[in-house]
DNA sequence: TCGGCGATTAGCT
DNA sequence: GCTAATCGCCGAG
């Protein structure tokens, strides 16, 4: 498995980068407890002009993060409940972010598992961004990690998705945000049972 | 300093 | 389908 460097992260259109993180491999190590799964589902966030975006408000305590350099990730809390991370791209002072909204796991499914409270593996472990960073163990005081690091990182194992199969849509609960509520910055992998917005029960 | 609210989810009706 | 849970951010006073 290899990481991604920093220039995939560094360069400008944040969609593309959102649509080719499909497939990839996101890995947590904390604590010593090893976790990974594959990438299925993104959401991008493009800049101030975003009114579905935190950095449309300018520059604030929270939002500070996504102005930093690509490679970097976002953690903040919502509803005060859910950890939500995000994955900074663009040069410095470029507020460029992409949400990771479902993961399909591999490893460390019994970590996951004690994180989430489930008692079996199933195609929720990981499917909505409350339980991706639940799953994961991401915390805020993660925020402004690098993604170059051992503890946390994005790798390509050499699969690859069949672009007819990457499909792009509105992003969810983002209604507030006007005209931008319907951009098709949502990317995810087609029939993946993995991928969030659709109920399974 | 204070109050409203959010890139959500699970559980009940 | 509807709502509680739950806390830090941010704008208003």
């Amino acid at each position: 498995m290899k990481k991604l460097s920093l220039s995939f992260y560094l360069r400008d259109d944040v969609v593309k980068i959102a649509s080719e993180l499909l497939g990839k491999v996101l890995v947590t190590t904390w604590n010593n407890e090893y976790t990974s799964g594959r990438i299925v589902e993104t959401e991008a966030y493009a800049g101030q002009w975003d009114k579905a975006s935190h950095a449309s408000k300018g520059k604030t305590p929270r939002t500070s993060v996504i102005f930093e350099k690509g490679g970097t990730a976002y953690v903040y809390l919502c509803y005060g409940i859910h950890e939500m991370f995000n994955i900074v791209t663009n040069k410095q002072g470029v507020p460029h972010a992409i949400l990771i909204r479902a993961v399909e796991p591999i490893g460390g499914i019994d970590i996951m598992l004690r994180r989430t409270g489930k008692k079996n593996f199933d195609e929720s472990l990981a499917r909505g961004p409350g339980n991706v960073g639940k799953a994961f163990g991401f915390h805020r005081r993660q925020c402004g990690h690098s993604l170059q690091s051992e503890e946390l990182y994005i790798a390509d194992d050499g699969y690859s998705v069949d672009k007819k199969l990457i499909v792009a849509s509105p992003r969810i609960g983002v209604d507030y945000a006007g005209d931008d509520a319907l951009l098709d910055y949502r990317l995810y992998i087609k029939d993946n049972k993995f991928v969030s917005g659709k109920k399974i029960n």
